[in-house]
RNA sequence: GGGCGGGUAGUUCAGUGGGAGAACGCUUGCUUGACACGCAAGAGGUCGGAAGUUCAAUUCUUCUCCCGCCCA
């Protein structure tokens, strides 16, 4: 292809595919297992199964896509291991949803025949979130997806949940758990969301049964449970009740007798100081229950109506309905004293947002005091590193104040629980196998019907996706993994509890690091949402921007662990980007038709030796950036260099030699330069970018097969040329200084300006003499440079550049009180300038303490600022 | 109630114990042999408020106000 005929805007979809397609079918993914090389290993955070790709998702992806190619770069044996979740509770949920449409239930096609719908519906859309990812660039190893319902997981989790049980860490028991109704299913703790609601304190009249004129008022904000209270409790020290203590009460509308009983828990300053106490619906009652060994009466069912137990009045209303007619009842007997309003958190189910019901049930549990403790020392310790560190704080709060995890779950979609009930004699087994018949009576055994929470299957996900429990090379050598990338909302979740089933089960930490990202909010700040309507899709954004703006625009201007607010404008700005990088190399190959590596060189000039020395400063940050996590800053710096120093600059810069206006040996070593120079900035970027960089590093003059195999760029000390970058900053900074004065004085654009340098400095002159070809280029201008220059022409603007006068005469075109104005206005900022200088100088402390360097810059600024106040003051008294 | 994050240019956000940055927007001028998704020049900020530490604070400490999140 002919370079020349590149298009003049880039065009992600001509390429995205097209290399992703090249990159996967020759394995450039696949982690060869070699043992020589050091390992590199993250496992991905697999998503549902059949869920779609979201904003969230192409955060987390990206970060761990930069992390890998980069580290593959640097010659790791990097693995990145993608997978799916089987998601119980939202996989079902669709399923059910579909059935509904076909006017059946899963109740009516029964277990087996509702798993092969779901195993249709995940083959359905399986591939689809796996297809998404790679649209996004992602160079995961393929040949090593998992998912954590196939043999391998599946074995793991038997495995896990049987070493679990013999160990006494997971127990059945009847136990007050969080009921969604609607899921119909128990969830754990962390997957309620409390949320203040408004609502109200009801104040209700319990009489003694000794003396119905007397009575207690209990304050509740769920009166329709009252139908299951076994019991009034007060503050044992609370004097108002204290005597009390021991009597009984009739319960209204129901009439059955219940005990005043004493409990610390009770806060005498809440309400009346009365609380009633229902067991089977409210986990502190629960708990009151127990130490009192009270009664559990459960009048709520799984379905969130009242039961048989709630009375022949209430049976069958839904638990707000039942609230409605309680009221009313009571209010009828003049039972009700008052009714406040009373805003209050209430539970919800994270998926379903319905409010949660609290009830007993029987219900298996890991015991997660011993599993914590080790799993907050390996934090401690720095054995796992948080990234942001303040992270840490948030995992140990939570691990250390942790409760006993719910893992069963009433659905058919998960990790069936491999736990076996005797029909005949109750007795209880956990197997791998079905067991050919109860241990104690030979009786027939049965299957628990549930299973297990989805989290317990990713919980080992680090080890289970390498093998285990068999002792794999792949275990051996990429375990422990070398850093989690996710997001700060799955901490809880998912974070702490592959720590502790890490060290339980490998005796090992599965990472070493965890690097949280914030979430991905809209343009107002708020969660990107379904019901809000508000997301915005990956995959549009891809069709219209390209991945590679999608990925620049996610990692920049962004800090770890913040959130990140979507802004179109930001997009533009990594869109342009990457036409920016584009048209660069464009230009660049309109210009190497006759590159010859080996060609006979010219000496570098100072342009070259100037932009070598930026780029390794650049290598060298972007390295240092990476390895500190800070993805953003090493985005910034490529940005900056690229845009502001590389093509702004160096392609300007060199322009004339490209066009045959000097020697050929000078065109064969600015050609060089460009292509090591751009080349080496492609592959700093090929992690962040990786499609655009690919695109064009195959179009550069290159070895290899793809970019994404090359070494990543080495930092050599020795091109870091500050000499260069000096001399190059005062030719830059007087072409800049004539530019101002020729857009100020409307000098044409086209208009040769004469120019007058006046430096006193040799070295300042000598760099000058040296580089007029540049300043005559860029600046359009015919320069004269001078030591001094005693009689200075009145029709003249004029600056100062790093001590050099920069003077340009124009005779008849000069505005004298425009440019008046201006020098006044110059002459002001100096003098501030100069006052806080100066301040600092006379004070005696500064002097004493401030490092020395930091004195003589100081100094150094005094005089540069002096010089230049002297010139423009004296010119302003000139042209006055 | 406890914890965390944020408050910096008109807007969205970086950043820092020693001269306040970017993008977008704005003003002015440019079909300059890569790019108008561009080039050049420019205007614009008491870095939320108060006190303290320091020679020096936008940056560190304490208090305080506002916004957001998490936990109880």
């Amino acid at each position: 292809m002919s370079n020349t005929e590149l298009p003049k805007t880039y065009n992600p979809r001509e390429v995205e595919d097209k290399w992703y397609q090249y990159w996967e079918e020759n394995k450039y993914f696949h982690a060869r297992l070699d043992k020589k090389r050091q390992p590199f290993s993250i496992v991905m955070p697999p998503p549902n199964v059949t869920g779609q790709l979201h904003m969230g998702h192409a955060l987390d992806n990206t970060l761990q896509d930069i992390l890998t190619r980069w580290r593959r770069m640097q010659g790791y044996n990097a693995l990145w291991l993608p997978g799916t979740d089987h998601a119980g509770i939202a996989t079902q949920a669709k399923v059910e949803e579909q059935l509904q449409k076909e006017g059946t239930n899963k109740y009516e096609l029964g277990r087996e025949k509702f798993l092969e719908r779901v195993w249709d519906w995940k083959h359905q859309y399986g591939s689809r979130i796996t297809t998404q990812l790679r649209k996004l660039g992602s160079s995961c190893d393929w040949d090593r997806e998992r998912f954590t319902m196939d043999e391998g997981c599946s074995k793991a989790v038997q495995e896990v949940f049987i070493n679990l049980y013999k160990a006494g860490l997971i127990y059945r028991d009847n136990y007050i758990v969080n009921w969604c109704p609607h899921c119909r299913t128990t969830i754990s703790d962390i997957e309620v969301e409390h949320s203040e609601k408004p609502g109200h304190l009801y104040h209700i009249k319990y009489p003694f049964k000794d003396n119905p004129h007397q009575y207690l008022v209990i304050a509740t904000t769920r009166p329709e449970t009252m139908l299951g209270d076994v019991a009034v409790a007060v503050h044992p020290e609370d004097h108002r009740y204290s005597h009390m203590v021991g009597r009984t009460l009739i319960l209204p509308l129901v009439g059955r007798e219940i005990p005043v009983i004493a409990d610390a828990y009770v806060d005498p300053a809440y309400g009346s100081g009365c609380v009633k106490i229902t067991p089977a619906h409210d986990p502190n009652d629960f708990e009151i229950g127990r130490r009192h060994q009270l009664p559990q009466v459960q009048v709520i069912g799984k379905d969130g109506c009242m039961n048989e137990q709630a009375g022949e009045k209430y049976r069958g209303m839904d638990r707000y309905q039942c609230r409605r007619q309680i009221v009313k009842d009571l209010e009828e007997q003049g039972l009700l004293v008052k009714i406040e309003d009373n805003p209050h958190s209430v539970g919800h189910c994270y998926r379903c947002d319905t409010v949660v019901e609290p009830m007993i049930s029987k219900q298996w549990f890991v015991k997660m005091k011993p599993l914590a403790e080790p799993a907050i020392q390996a934090v401690k310790d720095g054995r796992i590193r948080f990234i942001p560190q303040r992270f840490t704080k948030i995992y140990l709060n939570w691990m250390e104040n942790i409760r006993d995890w719910c893992i069963s779950r009433q659905l058919w979609w998960g990790h069936r629980i491999p736990v076996y009930y005797c029909q005949q004699c109750g007795e209880m087994a956990a197997s791998k196998e079905p067991p050919a018949g109860c241990p104690q009576c030979g009786g027939k055994m049965e299957q628990d019907p549930d299973v297990l929470d989805t989290w317990f299957s990713s919980a080992l996900w680090p080890f289970s996706t390498l093998g285990w429990p068999e002792q794999t090379e792949d275990l051996e050598h990429f375990y422990p993994t070398s850093v989690l990338v996710t997001g700060r909302d799955i901490i809880f979740f998912w974070v702490a509890r592959m720590i502790f089933s890490g060290l339980h089960h490998m005796k090992e930490v599965p990472f070493k690091e965890v690097f949280i990202h914030g979430l991905v909010l809209d343009a107002q700040g708020r969660k990107m949402s379904k019901s809000l309507g508000n997301g915005v899709d990956p995959l549009e954004v891809i069709e219209s921007h390209g991945a590679d703006s999608l990925r620049f625009m996610l990692v920049t201007g962004n800090t770890p662990g913040n959130d990140l607010r979507f802004h179109f404008e930001r997009l533009d700005k990594s869109r342009n980007f990457a036409n920016k990088l584009w048209n660069a190399s464009r230009f660049a190959l309109m210009n190497l038709d006759d590159y010859d590596e080996n060609a006979d060189r010219g000496e570098l000039t100072l342009a070259d030796r100037w932009i070598l020395s930026r780029y390794h400063n650049a290598v060298k940050e972007v390295t240092d950036f990476l390895e500190r996590y800070e993805l953003g800053e090493a985005a910034r710096v490529l940005y900056d260099f690229s845009w502001s120093e590389l093509c702004d600059w160096y392609i300007e810069l060199i322009k004339p030699r490209l066009y045959g206006k000097t020697a050929p040996r000078d065109r064969a070593a600015a050609q060089h330069v460009l292509v090591t120079v751009l080349r080496g900035t492609m592959e700093l970027l090929h992690p962040f970018m990786p499609f655009i960089t690919e695109e064009i590093w195959q179009h550069l003059p290159h070895k290899g097969e793809s970019i994404m195999l090359q070494a990543w760029p080495e930092y050599d000390p020795e091109l870091r040329d500050l000499e260069a970058e000096n001399a190059m900053s005062l030719v830059m900074e007087t072409i800049t200084e004539i530019r101002r004065i020729r857009g100020e004085m409307k000098v044409p654009p086209g208009k040769v300006a004469e120019t007058i340098l006046v430096a006193a400095d040799e070295n300042s002159r000598s760099i000058l003499a040296e580089n007029t070809g540049y300043v005559q280029e860029l600046a359009k201008a015919e320069v004269n440079i001078k030591e001094s220059l005693a009689e200075k022409p009145e029709q003249a603007a004029m600056g100062v550049a790093r001590g050099v006068e920069v003077i340009v005469p124009l005779k008849g075109l000069i505005d004298i009180d425009k440019e008046i104005a201006r020098l006044k206005k110059e002459l002001q900022n100096i003098e501030k300038e100069l006052q806080r200088v100066q301040g600092k100088l006379n004070n005696q402390g500064f002097l004493a303490k401030a490092p020395a360097e930091i004195v003589e810059k100081e100094k150094a600024k005094e005089k540069e600022l002096l010089g230049k106040q002297t010139v423009l003051a004296g010119r302003l008294k000139m042209l006055q």
